[in-house]
DNA sequence: GGATATTGTCTCGAAATCGAAATACTTTAC
DNA sequence: GTAAAGTATTTCGATTTCGAGACAATATCC
């Protein structure tokens, strides 16, 4: 769910289109997404992998913003599928290395430019002079957000 | 999940900030709503009923950015907490009319001012005046987003 | 006015996500 | 070097959400 209507103070006015337009634009990345058989979690994965490299799972956890459970889920499900390879670092012996199978590679390379594209139309409404002001913003709030977070939970 | 990592391209970067934006903020919000027993949903539902009146299932789905049936299965929860209750329209009889019950407006009056405030905290990382100016982009940003997906899906 | 589409709500089963706790390993502090 | 605290990953059960479809009521179009 989301918060509140109109007459709200700037705050809350600020949640309420925050939430907005999230919503909108996650639909069409999970429309784009859906075409080639992927879940939105699942394409976050082998996006990371893809631009990262082999990562820590804890790492690509960090990056792609659920819970450490249902990261274990949804590796899973790319393993079956042959996307994806487990491997124990050696380094830390807790860690687990996930890394893209050749499959994995190919699929994300194939489908990685044109679900850009279509990403780069859902944002289309701001023209890039005021996208590139959104992400100032955005990343402030963001990043204030999460300090804030930290502060009142971990210590 | 979300989207991509740093060296992208704008219109990349602004997906990735808005959905780590979001996440930050929600996270206020649930646990400010979590504190009284609530659901982000479940107290979305109560706050549009309190700031707008009786309203059918249908706007109150619409603001709370859920499916229907979810938006049926949350209701159902509410309605035997007995806080919400159900009441068919007369002018259209496919409509159901949702409203507080007595008790439900008890608990969200008393329930608002303090995740309001949260709500503040949580985007205080932005002066008010950067808060307008990101309600100002977002808007514009969701409401485009939101009209792309009308032309590419219903009509 | 009757056929056809559209809208509003709900049911059902499946999928995604979470939270708490188990396990294994590493780091810190004495 | 050992105890205690912390970190990484997974398991498990419960909750939330979704999507497809059923059903009823209304709107639209000839």
């Amino acid at each position: 769910m989301k918060p509140s209507p109109s007459g709200a103070s700037v705050p809350l006015k600020l949640w309420v289109v925050l939430a907005r337009a999230f919503d909108a634009v996650e639909h069409h990345s999970r429309a784009s997404i859906a075409r080639f058989g992927l879940g939105t979690t699942e394409f976050g994965v082998l996006e990371v992998l893809h631009h990262k490299g082999e990562l820590p799972v804890c790492e690509v956890q960090r990056r792609i913003l659920v819970e450490s459970s249902s990261t274990t889920y949804v590796v899973d499900k790319l393993v079956k599928r042959g996307l994806v390879r487990r491997r124990h670092s050696k380094a830390d012996r807790r860690e687990v290395l996930l890394a893209l199978t050749p499959a994995g590679r190919r699929l994300i390379q194939a489908i990685f430019p044109t679900h850009a594209a279509a990403m780069r139309q859902a944002v289309a409404a701001l023209p890039p002079r005021e996208q590139a002001r959104a992400v100032r913003l955005l990343r402030a709030l963001g990043l204030g957000a999460a300090r804030r977070l930290e502060a009142a939970e971990g210590g």
